[in-house]
DNA sequence: GAGGTTGTTGGATGATTGTCAAACGGTACG
DNA sequence: CGTACCGTTTGACAATCATCCAACAACCTC
């Protein structure tokens, strides 16, 4: 048994989130899917069958979690083969207040 | 003196204003900034000094000015040659509760 | 260690995009 | 009427982007 890594993915630090990027991150809609699976609490691997886009390559699916992370929408934490996701809840609403919830709230089903 | 004409160009009705297009008329700086503008109350012509864009041709300011209105974020009466522009506030608010508020609360400076 | 799993990286490609310049079309007003 | 004005449209161009595929790296299990 190997030590178990527990390593963050780089991410921007919170007063570095720009709105503009955020926004950018969010102007796809594979990626408005993303954000709803990760609202949902999905946090565990990065199939595209389990994120609700089994239509993509996983390389795709990979490449927008990158975008996201770096726009600082999201929290990675690689831990062995796999990543969990997390929304960064607290620092986008202290960037950018209610953004977040009134974004989540307007998803399409 | 001609009869003074006021025609509302082509727009979206409320129900088909689509989250994804409206976060991507936003996810662009120049747009970002002439929604700062709107919000002011910048509503009397399109001239890129005024809005804050100087920089750019009057063409490329005409175009983003489009794809906001297609999303659905503004509204456009043409009276002769002047263009009145003005937030869809009530629209947006109806449709994504909270997210035009948030928004232009995030606006950089 | 071998082989299977999971995610990333690099290249390639077709589509979209932001910008300008020039031409165009109404409009206002001498 | 002619000219200046204001915004739109079209074409062109470079840049960016979303996607796939193949190769790779790290990990887990047998």
């Amino acid at each position: 048994m190997s030590e178990a890594e527990n390593e963050w993915l780089p991410q921007p630090d919170v007063d570095d989130i720009e709105l503009v990027k955020v926004l950018q991150a969010l102007a796809d809609p594979v990626r408005l899917s993303l954000l709803k699976a990760y609202a949902a609490g999905k946090r565990f691997n990065c199939s595209p069958e389990e994120l609700g886009v089994a239509h993509l390559h996983k390389s795709t699916v990979s490449h927008h979690m990158k975008i996201m992370r770096e726009a600082g929408l999201t929290s990675t934490r690689a831990v062995g083969r796999n990543r969990y996701v997390q929304l960064r809840r607290d620092d986008l609403d202290a960037r950018f207040p209610g953004l977040l919830d009134s974004l989540l709230k307007s998803l399409p089903d």
